[in-house]
DNA sequence: GAGTTTGAAACT
DNA sequence: CAGTTTCAAACTC
């Protein structure tokens, strides 16, 4: 299925949805995804692309079309309202829960278990048929573009079933140190390594499934896609992965795109390997860059594992432990986060619960991850602050150009976990734990079946832009007749922060949209499509990084969008949350607009307006009505109203150039009025301007360009001066405070005492009566005294080296 | 800080 | 689509 649809990919803006490096992704068949209700639908996901691409996604979904144990599965498990959870098998490891009213449970059931598991190669879009592979009911697919993230279950389910039966602890096949190589999917030679962390191979190391050399002992091969046995690449003893349990490794595409470019896809797979001895399922994700697996984990750090569970009953429970929130980046390289990592314990058994809270006003895409002693505890979307561990960077690369899956090592640096995706189309994505407690997803409740639908988020802080396509929940009680095809795109950069969500067309999903925060504008798409979008408040985006309650709720009631908004309106620390967490925007200085139209910078940006200087000021929350009208109003007039203006140029262009260009008559594009200069752009072949000097070879440009450059010089030079000499004082001050106390090393001004100044005084003194007696001139006199003075000096520096060098042989 | 200039946005 | 008006930022003094 098409999470993206073109129209919205259009309607993206362009920063939002760099596609530099990103290719098409190939139409995956449906596997077995529950997510989809309609096989036949296109989820549109609205991202900003120039072309429009089906497969910038990022989502977790699956696409259930075909797959009708899936869709089983789903409703049975998606007995809570608003969570989005994977699970698969008896422990339910991995949840992903959104708070929203859409309920996204992605929960294998028993019954699905042993069913055989249909994996799409996406790529050559040919069906691979596991037999005896247990089934992620759960499909947790994160594709951008052509990068998928699967959640494999390698497990054998009866052996799990087994295991439990005769009371058995669950083992973990997989030694520390081991590490698992699974292949691209669809892709030869392409193997992708997860490493597990620990004893295993240097960071760095390139293995391909083709080459045993080069593969480490303890190296466990997946191939997934259109090769559905497991490639044993490694042999060795210890870790090493027997056949019997390579055979057990499975890969299972949970979800998929359609791609339909040759591009090669890069998923990222989650593999959980069980041994046939009902070992404990467990799920280990390591870094990879571009084929080198990284090890993440510090000496003497427990493998960080996911373990993926697979519950029998279908009710949802939360287990402590970490959230991990999707949010904007701040870096500027683009970021997808996956996977948690839980250090440790060291339990035979870890499970790592990841709830992603999407709520439908989902800004916030919250993984949990969670140590839990108890193996059968179903994940629920609930986080505390307690428990929380760093977590992994992972960043998956392109398949085609770098062929392997990029991870980012992960630092030790506490709830965030990265996974990068170059040339995807989604572009940052970043896994922000959440710090409370508080459960922000609804339990399981009685809920009835969900439509879950893929969900495409698009982030952009800054330079960092995210795209997190994201499985969205939605109970067909409450709304769509149809699935819904939405997606949001969250976009906060530096100079704008907005949060877009494309929706169902408006009747249908504002119901569920109860849930969005005040501030979220709901518009159709643009041709009447079945999209449409929600632009929320980007100060929610701001806050659901800081604040775990920002989860919504999956009431209807929306009950933290108050406290939301009070929180945007409270200073933190003498800022307010947006200066805190981001940017520094000017204020706007509307006296007409109310600050609802493109005139204001915070609207045309997407932003509530903040310590704005405006009057009479509707751009915040309690003028919800005629911001989301005007919001509208804008989005009709001109569907792009809300893209950015500088985005990506024509091949062979600049990288980048005003969307439109400028139409400049008198300023010669030199000074600010002109918004290619003001973007540090040049002008392009678009723009309409006269008298243009804003291009290369223009002397006025470099002229101004050299001058800036020259001012910003001196800038730099005079803050460095101000460093230096600050650090200057500070390390004499660092100096010499320690050293009066301890009598030794004392500078020579620290001997400058009351009797040494009463004898240099006495001493010029005599120096004055001396050319007083001599009448000396005034000026000789001046001098000679100034002499004398120098002298005393001397004397005292002399004597304080001396003092120091005794005291420092005494001291030996 | 007030006034002017400028060009995008809005309007006709 | 073109012309005009409105608007707020950029700029000047």
């Amino acid at each position: 299925m098409d999470v993206v649809s073109p129209e919205l990919n259009s309607l993206l803006p362009d920063e939002i949805m760099d596609t530099e490096a990103i290719e098409d992704i190939p139409h995956s068949q449906p596997d077995g995804a529950a997510v989809q209700p309609e096989p036949g639908d296109d989820t549109s996901v609205p991202m900003e692309t120039d072309t429009p691409m089906a497969s910038e996604n990022l989502s977790l979904c699956s696409d259930a079309s075909s797959s009708t144990q899936h869709t089983q599965a789903l409703t049975t498990s998606t007995a809570t309202d608003s969570t989005f959870s994977i699970s698969s098998a008896s422990q339910l490891p991995i949840s992903i829960s959104s708070t929203s009213s859409p309920l996204l449970t992605l929960k294998p059931s028993m019954v699905t278990s042993t069913a055989t598991t249909k994996t799409t190669d996406s790529v050559t879009g040919t069906t691979v048929s596991t037999s005896g592979l247990q089934k992620l009911t759960a499909p947790f697919t994160i594709s951008a573009a052509n990068h998928q993230i699967i959640l494999n279950k390698v497990a054998s389910a009866q052996a799990t079933e087994a295991a439990k039966s005769a009371g058995t602890q669950p083992q973990v096949i997989k030694q520390e140190g081991q590490k698992l190589l699974v292949t691209a999917i669809g892709k030869s030679g392409q193997p992708i390594v997860l490493q597990l962390p620990h004893t295993g191979s240097k960071p760095g190391v390139s293995q391909t499934a083709g080459d045993p050399k080069s593969q480490a002992p303890q190296f466990k091969v997946v191939t997934i896609g259109g090769r559905s046995e497991l490639k044993q690449v490694v042999g060795s003893a210890g870790n090493q992965v027997t056949t019997l349990q390579a055979q057990q490794l499975k890969a299972v595409q949970i979800a998929k795109k359609t791609p339909t470019s040759s591009a090669a896809p890069i998923k990222f797979i989650i593999t959980k390997t069980v041994n046939s001895k009902g070992l404990s399922p467990q799920t280990s994700v390591s870094p990879v860059i571009a084929g080198r697996v990284l090890t993440q984990n510090s000496p003497g750090m427990p493998p960080r594992t996911i373990t993926i569970s697979e519950p029998h009953n279908t009710s949802i429970q939360s287990l402590p432990g970490k959230k991990i929130a999707i949010s904007p980046l701040k870096t500027p390289s683009k970021v997808t986060v996956v996977s948690v990592a839980s250090p440790t314990s060291n339990a035979s058994q870890k499970s790592v619960a990841l709830p992603v809270n999407v709520a439908l006003g989902q800004q916030i895409l919250t993984v949990q991850q969670s140590t839990s002693a108890s193996p059968v505890k179903v994940a629920a979307s609930q986080a505390t602050t307690q428990n929380i561990k760093p977590v992994q960077s992972v960043a998956v690369g392109g398949v085609g150009g770098s062929q392997f899956k990029t991870i980012i090592p992960l630092a030790t640096q506490p709830n965030v976990q990265q996974i990068q995706v170059p040339g995807s189309r989604f572009h940052y994505v970043r896994l922000v734990t959440a710090t409370t407690a508080s459960s922000t997803g609804q339990p399981s409740g009685p809920s009835t079946s969900s439509i879950q639908t893929a969900k495409p988020m698009v982030v952009s802080t800054g330079a960092v832009r995210m795209s997190v396509p994201i499985v969205q929940a939605q109970t067909i009680k409450q709304v769509a007749p149809k699935p819904l095809t939405s997606a949001a795109v969250v976009t906060t950069t530096q100079t704008q922060q907005r949060l877009i969500m494309p929706a169902t067309p408006l009747p249908q999903i504002q119901p569920n949209f109860t849930n969005l925060p005040p501030g979220t504008v709901l518009a159709p798409a643009p041709g009447g499509g079945n999209v449409g979008y929600a632009v929320v408040p980007a100060q929610y985006v701001t806050q659901l990084q800081q604040s775990p309650f920002v989860t919504l709720a999956s009431s209807s009631n929306f009950p933290a969008s108050t406290g939301i908004q009070t929180q945007a309106r409270l200073p933190l620390n003498g800022l307010s949350t947006a200066e805190a967490t981001s940017r520094p925007r000017k204020p706007c200085n509307c006296t007409k607009s109310q600050c609802l139209k493109l005139y204001c910078d915070c609207f045309a940006n997407g932003e509530f307006c903040n310590n704005c200087n405006c009057n009479n000021c509707f751009n915040n929350l309690e003028h919800e009505t005629e911001r989301l009208k005007a919001i509208k109003t804008c989005l009709d007039r001109n569907p792009e109203a809300f893209k950015p203006k500088i985005g990506k140029g024509k091949e062979g262009e600049s990288d980048r150039r005003h969307s439109k260009g400028c139409n400049c008559k008198r300023s010669g594009c030199l000074k600010n009025y002109c918004e290619c200069y003001e973007a540090k752009i040049m002008c392009s072949s678009i723009c309409k301007c006269v008298g243009c000097k804003n291009f290369e070879e223009s002397p006025e440009r470099k002229t101004l360009m050299h001058l800036a450059d020259a001012a910003e010089v001196r800038v730099q030079q005079q803050t460095a001066a101000k460093t230096k000499l600050s650090s200057q004082i500070s390390d004499l001050l660092m100096r010499t405070t320690p050293v009066i106390s301890s009598g030794g090393g004392r500078l020579p001004y620290t001997f400058v005492t009351k009797e040494v100044l009463e004898a240099t005084c006495e001493c010029l003194l005599e120096q004055a009566k001396k050319a007083e007696q001599t009448h000396q001139p005034q000026a000789e006199t001046e001098r000679l005294i100034l002499e004398e003075f120098g002298h005393c000096l001397m004397r005292i520096i002399s004597s304080a080296g001396k003092a120091k060098a005794d005291c420092a042989s005494i001291n030996c």
